[in-house]
DNA sequence: AAAAAATACGAACGATCGTGCTATTATTTG
DNA sequence: CAAATAATAGCACGATCGTTCGTATTTTTT
């Protein structure tokens, strides 16, 4: 990581030390392979994770590697669960300290862009996932789903609690608004890692809080 | 296409005659290897185009489909440059014969849009291969980039001229504007084919709506 | 320390990948 | 219609894919 462009600060997900509470040693290094893959994974894609080219990031054998998963399927299955356990420590919980409305929201979204924007080197396995499997049936997909899924709910139950709490208006459309959100995400990883235009964090952390201010209630 | 959904319509593009003002046989079967490429790519992304799943679906020969081209590469430019040819003709063009300013861009965000629902089943090449060649440099990345640069460029100079004639605000940033339209197109394909959320055409359709409005300038 | 269990390796499998060759058709040109 | 040219098929290549299996090694348990 010579690079000193936002762009290109390692991401804070796949950076993360795997979460290994494994006292067997299978387990451990199982961990390691699955950080290996998940870094991998987020270059190539899902589908471009390879047991021959893990093996030899990680200096193992085919079957070495192989063994721990039984499958390639149960590989990439292992790879979007850890990568939602990271997504879900770093971006989720810290964010229910903060109380409901507006602040836990807009948390939320601060720590979401954060990891996004030093995630853009690599690119989100959410993102490119939805793109991969879109039109590929099975249980990679269905994980997939349920992962964002999940965090989408959480979003829009933020969502919700800040027009409970009086933070945004009542008349505020949580599905538009997380609609809105969720493609500005898209869109700076579009802008940003394709299109290689450095101003798009900057255009799209504008147009997510212009959404919010759109939906904010006139109080005080 | 069996299926009455809408998100299971032929796409315009992909079921759009491959153009050929072609005289010499080569060269017809040449546009119908590229048009089924086309369906292909637009299921399983250009990485998933392979030459034997190609030959399979035509009929053909391995080697007499792929000596059309001599490098998977250039099969894959050869849909990337069919691909925007049909969008240039089917959405670029027709909005030209709108006077310039807003009038002319709703018709080319109408236009792609209409493009994009019909889509919806097949999926969009710019889109998916922005995501599987976001890291992959070459020429295939390069024409892609070109292709979306383009049409951005356009969707910009429309905005920038809507502008010029008073349509939309003096202060309106294209950028921005270019940015969460752009944004919402991929939401939308994001949303309705991999989350398969029916009202996702609804939601975003509203969504670019706002946007436009938002930039309009309140004379009238 | 010995026995049992877990772990990693090496080799090989069938399949498919992109890509050459050569020969045989089919088409276009003179 | 014949000659030249273009188009397609068949076959085979090295590489890589996911996967299986038997064996050696290491770790854990007794």
């Amino acid at each position: 990581m010579t690079q000193p462009s936002l762009t290109h600060l390692p991401s804070i997900l796949i950076a993360a030390q795997p979460a290994v509470a494994a006292r067997s040693k299978g387990a451990l290094t199982k961990a390691m392979i699955v950080d290996q893959a998940l870094k991998i994974a987020s270059h190539q894609g899902l589908e471009g994770l390879t047991v021959g080219l893990l093996a030899e990031a990680l200096a193992m054998s085919k079957s070495g590697v192989f063994a721990h998963f039984g499958s390639r399927e149960e590989l990439q299955l292992a790879v979007v669960r850890e990568y939602y356990r990271r997504f879900e420590a770093q971006v989720f919980q810290p964010a229910l300290q903060e109380p409901r409305g507006l602040a836990r929201l807009q948390r939320m979204i601060n720590l979401w862009m954060q990891t996004s924007i030093q995630e853009l080197s690599a690119g989100c396995i959410f993102i490119s996932g939805a793109v991969e499997f879109d039109d590929r049936p099975g249980p990679v997909r269905d994980e997939l789903v349920r992962s964002v899924q999940t965090w989408r709910a959480a979003l829009k139950r933020a969502i919700e609690q800040a027009v409970e709490v009086g933070d945004l208006k009542k008349d505020c459309a949580p599905d538009a608004m997380l609609f809105q959100i969720y493609s500005y995400v898209q869109g700076l990883h579009h802008d940003a890692r394709f299109l290689q235009i450095s101003r798009s964090v900057e255009i799209a952390t504008q147009s997510i809080q212009q959404t919010i201010d759109q939906n904010r209630s006139l109080r005080a």
